[in-house]
RNA sequence: GCAGAGGGCUGGAUGGCCGCGGGGGCCGCAAGGUUCGCGAGGAAAGUCCGGACUCCACAAGGCAACGGUGCCGGGUAACGCCCGGCCGGGGAAACCCGAGGGAAAGCGCCACAGAGAACAAACCGCCUCCGCUUGCGGGGGCAAGGGUGAAAAGGUGGGGUAAGAGCCCACCGCGCCGCUGGUAACAGGGGCGGCAUGGCAAGCCCCACCGGGAGCAAUGCCGAAUAGGGACCUCGCGCGGGAUUGAUCCUUCGGGAUAUCGCCGCAGGGACGCUUUGGCCCAGAGGUCCGGGUUGGCAGCUAGAGGGGGCGUGGUAACGCGCUCUCAAGAAGAAUGGUCAUCCAGAGGGGGCAACCCCUUGGACAGAAUCCGGCUUAUAGGCCCUCUGCGCGU
């Protein structure tokens, strides 16, 4: 039995407050607002003005992989994971109100170490709350 | 065993933990919870052909145009696909390759080189006659040899001749006629003809056959808020003017009516900080119903010419028929994943005589989008079968 499952430290099903973006309108808005690169990805963020549609507690989340990032399978592989790191980051580090835009890079966001990629998810997500 | 040819299969495995998509069961008024099983490929790709399906158009059919196909026979729902055969070319063979109808329907083109590239021609030549300064000039005959070219007007051999030539003969080739075999493409052999018909149809063209158009973002249904449209009802709808050189209505065609819409003047309300003047804007409100219609939702949507296995049967085969068992993604900013461990191939390094052991690294091309049949292209590695030649053994 290996170690890191027997400690059972994976988050829970919190991610029941995550909601994905679907329209495209969402995508423009939260590129228009701030931004913060790292190595892996690019972490676009915005925060929902008042009496916007979802509700204020819930955390929005898309994803993005062009063209650039490689065919359909590399895209689809940079999806997933960027997906899974959301997954297990946002629920903790995210707040509330807030809309996320993870975009995938070339060979990269596919490549790095899955540990590392958590590293750089919630390295971006300081930068960009810190920025007010 | 070595070298080669053809074909097929596979394309990581198992197990934890945490997730995702859409189903079924159970609990719940519901939100949701819980549980069970399912969830990428041989090419899912390119979107190049052929269909199913949907809508639009349309008597059938013919002709023309345009596009496609193109040896023959078979298979198929259909095909430009597949199978079998024929012909031509390549190879020692297994086998491979071929846009493989028509060039005596017509037009066009055939670079460079070469004398000449299509009703043949004569550069070097060969033969002969004449002249003379004995190797040159002129006349005539010839097309065998040389040279050029991708291709030079039948080929080889013999006869013949001044030299030559299908000029004559034999064989081959070509054309025509009939015979035999074959469903046919075609093959075989026979007779006649002295040879006429160069290549390119992937330049135009001719012939035969096939083809209506658009596509699941097809198409059908439901349809909120808001804005706008129409109909009806209720309440409200300032005063005056003028009229058809506006609408409308009536008409005895001369003209007339003025409720309504529109026009003009005055009054009313609104914004431009306020006042005056001037210009601008407003003149309805409420309710009910109807149709169109955007975001969106539902259907189409996965059970069909279906995939796989087995048995029988017809066929050389492609494939068909019968019985039987089994399998089953359906999303829509788009699920099929993340991570860990062990193992299996592979690569590198070290140790050991060797079997082997240890460490590191590491997994081809590639992701369903209405569904099928093909084609084409991409693909690390592994496995299997058949055949050919050579070598060795029995």
């Amino acid at each position: 039995m290996d170690g890191n499952a027997a400690q059972g430290d994976t988050p829970p099903a919190v991610s029941v407050c995550l909601e994905v973006l679907k329209n495209r309108s969402d995508f423009l808005a939260a590129a228009r607002a701030r931004k913060q690169g790292t190595k892996a990805m690019m972490v676009q963020a915005r925060k929902r003005r008042e009496g916007e549609n979802p509700a204020p507690e819930a955390i929005r989340v898309g994803f993005t992989c062009s063209k650039k990032v490689g065919n359909a399978v590399a895209r689809n592989r940079a999806k997933r994971r960027l997906r899974e790191v959301a997954r297990l980051i946002l629920p903790t580090h995210g707040k509330p109100g807030w809309d996320y835009v993870l975009i995938g890079r070339a060979s990269e966001t596919a490549a790095r170490p899955f540990e590392t990629l958590q590293g750089d998810l919630v390295y971006a997500l300081r930068k960009l709350h810190a920025d007010k």
